[in-house]
DNA sequence: TAGTCTATATATAAGCC
DNA sequence: TGGCTTATATATAGACT
C-alpha cells in the first residue's frame, strides 16, 4: 500500500528501516485497537525493535489491568477448563524447587510424594485465588509503583502464556 | 475499508462480530509478520476472543524460542541495564514467599535480613544464569513437552515484562 | 525519530457459499 | 467458523520537513 509495492525481506537501509518501523507499528497498534473495541476482545502486543526500547502495548480501551481482571473473573467452570489443576500444580512445583529435591530422605517415599501433592494442590489453589482477589481491585497499572503486585499480574499472565501454549502444542 | 464505512463500537450481532474477528485477526498477523520481516523487529501477540480459546501468536519467521534466546544473548551490559538486580531479588523474593515470612524467630532480625539478602542475591543471580543457558539451546518451541523449561521461557518472558513495564511507569 | 503529503497497494464490509 | 467476490475505505511507499 503505497507508491509502490515493496519486497517482502529485511529493509538493510537503516534509515528506511527505522520509518517504515515507526509508521507500521502506528498501523499495528491501530488495527488492534479497532479490533479490541469492535470484537470486544483483549489484546496484548509486545513489539522489541532492534534499536529503540522495547514496549509493551495494549489497547487504551483495555488496560493490562482489566484484561487479566477479566480472565480473573471467569467462571468457575472456565477457570477450571484454562488452569487445569494439574498444570497448575507443574508450575507450582517450579516456583518451588528447594521444596521437591529431599526425596532421598529417611521416610517412605511414596508416602511423602503423595503427602507433596495434597499439600501442593492446596497450595497451587491459594495462589491462584491470591491472585484473583488482588487482579480484581487493579484498576491503572500506571500508577502502581508496588513492584510485588506487578509480579503478581506477572505470575497471571504468565500462567495464562503456559496454558495456551500448551493448548497449542497438543492441537499440533 | 469495506463497503460502507463503520462505526468504532462494539458490534452487537455475535455472528457479525465473530466473522469479523476472524478476518480482522488474520489481518492483523499478516501486518505484525510483515514488520518483523520487513524492520527486523521481534513481535509478541497475544489475542483472547471472547468465544474462542484464548491464542499466543509470533512471527513464523521469528519462532518465540528465537526471540527470547535473542534477549538472552544480550550484551553483559545490556543485560544489566534491563534486569537490575534490585528489581530482579524483588521478583525472586515474591516467588518463593515462604522463605521471607520467619523475621520474629528468636535470632537477630537485622542480621537474618542481612544474611537474606545476601543468599537472595546470588540466588537471583543463579536463576538468571539457568535461564540464559537453558534459552541458548532453545530451538523449536513447538515440538517441546516439558512443561517445566516452557515455565522457564515464560518465567523469563516474565521478568522482560516486568522491567518494560517499569521503564514505561518511570517514563510517564 | 516523528509528522505531512499524495498516489497507489491492501484490507476489509457486505453478501453469498 | 472459513472461503469466496467486488466495491470501497484505509494504510503506507516515497519524498520531504
Amino acid at each position: 500500500m503505497g507508491r509502490k509495492k515493496i519486497e517482502l525481506k529485511k529493509i538493510e537501509c537503516p534509515k528506511e528501516k527505522s520509518s517504515k518501523f515507526s509508521k507500521r507499528k502506528k498501523g499495528l497498534l491501530k488495527k488492534a485497537e479497532e479490533m479490541a473495541v469492535l470484537c470486544d476482545s483483549d489484546i496484548i502486543l509486545l513489539v522489541f525493535s532492534p534499536t529503540s526500547k522495547p514496549n509493551l502495548f495494549y489497547p487504551h480501551s483495555r488496560p493490562l489491568g482489566r484484561i487479566l481482571e477479566r480472565l480473573s473473573n471467569m467462571s468457575e467452570y472456565e477457570r477450571e477448563e484454562r488452569f487445569d489443576l494439574s498444570t497448575l500444580m507443574k508450575l507450582f512445583k517450579n516456583k518451588n524447587p528447594n521444596e521437591n529435591h529431599n526425596h532421598s530422605s529417611g521416610r517412605d517415599e511414596v508416602q511423602l510424594q503423595e503427602d507433596d501433592k495434597v499439600i501442593e494442590l492446596g497450595e497451587a489453589r491459594e495462589l491462584l485465588d491470591e491472585n484473583t482477589s488482588i487482579l480484581r481491585n487493579w484498576q491503572d497499572p500506571h500508577r502502581v509503583d508496588d513492584l510485588a503486585r506487578l509480579t503478581i499480574m506477572e505470575d497471571h499472565l504468565v500462567s495464562i502464556l503456559s496454558l495456551i501454549k500448551k493448548v497449542q502444542i497438543e492441537q499440533g
